[in-house]
DNA sequence: CACTGTATGTCAGACTCCTGACATGAGCAA
DNA sequence: TTGCTCATGTCAGGAGTCTGACATACAGTG
């Protein structure tokens, strides 16, 4: 037993396998996205205006969980190419609600169906059971990780 | 209902679940290891040398989730500052066996320690079982998506 | 032997994303 | 009102990572 007592052992580590998991799915997203001309971020930003429209531009990095700035590079050359819209002055506050151009939901929806494709890949092999078992799972890990400080 | 019908419900989402279950181990990874000097690409790289001496740049870049290219500038500067030693030259091929010096193996043991404490976080509320099952659910995906292109 | 395919280590350039910082605006309490 | 706190949008600089490319070395096949 060469193995420290105080260590992560990798074979066995869910921390581990979960980041193993998330770069499967990362590049498996990423193969299926780069024909469309589209990064995941790029994607997880229409895809998040899609069923939330008039998110702000942080918000919308929460939800791709990127920082805010890079959110922000991102959103501008959207809007710049045509997939989204701002108004150019705050109604209220500073900010300055997202929505989709119709150009923006039409580019969506190719996305929205190849990623949809690798989610069912990723999901065949396991029962409805299952799925709802590490769905609870995983969300247990969130708040845990979350909560206490 | 406005929901579309092709596309991914983010709310119900595995897929979407499993990015942010990553993203929140990868954050609270990083705010212990911060500390310490550390980023997590160090400190994978440091515990897969712990766990099996003698590792290529290759073999560790696959481990860590990186490009080679990315762990060689790391395993680098890891070598300059004495945390790890490579041969000179190959014994057969070009490949470059790296071993913790020392030096590494006593930084990595404050590491350590810290991200078990993470992990051990992150799993409080789960049984032995619940945790079993979430393994073999990550693991199943992962196979599911390396599987069929 | 030569040839092909695969894998490695490494260099250079570019890119993405982040950290740090600033000014602005809303909400709340004194 | 004033002051404090928090969140937002944005700009500048930098650390980390990636893509592309090259030379090299092994294993297999003809």
């Amino acid at each position: 037993m060469s193995k420290r007592d105080t260590g992560v052992d990798l074979d066995t580590s869910l921390g581990y396998l979960l980041k193993e998991a998330s770069t499967a799915l990362r590049v498996a997203m990423e193969e299926v996205l780069r024909p469309l001309g589209m990064t995941v971020t790029h994607y997880s930003c229409l895809e998040l205006l899609a069923q939330r429209p008039g998110m702000s531009n942080s918000e919308l990095a929460r939800g791709a969980f990127v920082t805010r700035q890079s959110m922000n590079v991102l959103l501008q050359a959207l809007e710049r190419d045509g997939y989204v819209t701002r108004p150019a002055e705050a109604a209220v506050g500073k900010v300055l609600p997202a929505q989709l151009t119709p150009r923006g939901r039409q580019s969506l929806e190719e996305a929205s169906a190849a990623v949809r494709a690798v989610e069912v890949r990723m999901l065949a092999g396991m029962t409805e059971d299952e799925q709802e078992i590490a769905f609870r799972a995983l969300r247990s890990m969130i708040d845990s990780l979350r909560g206490p400080a």
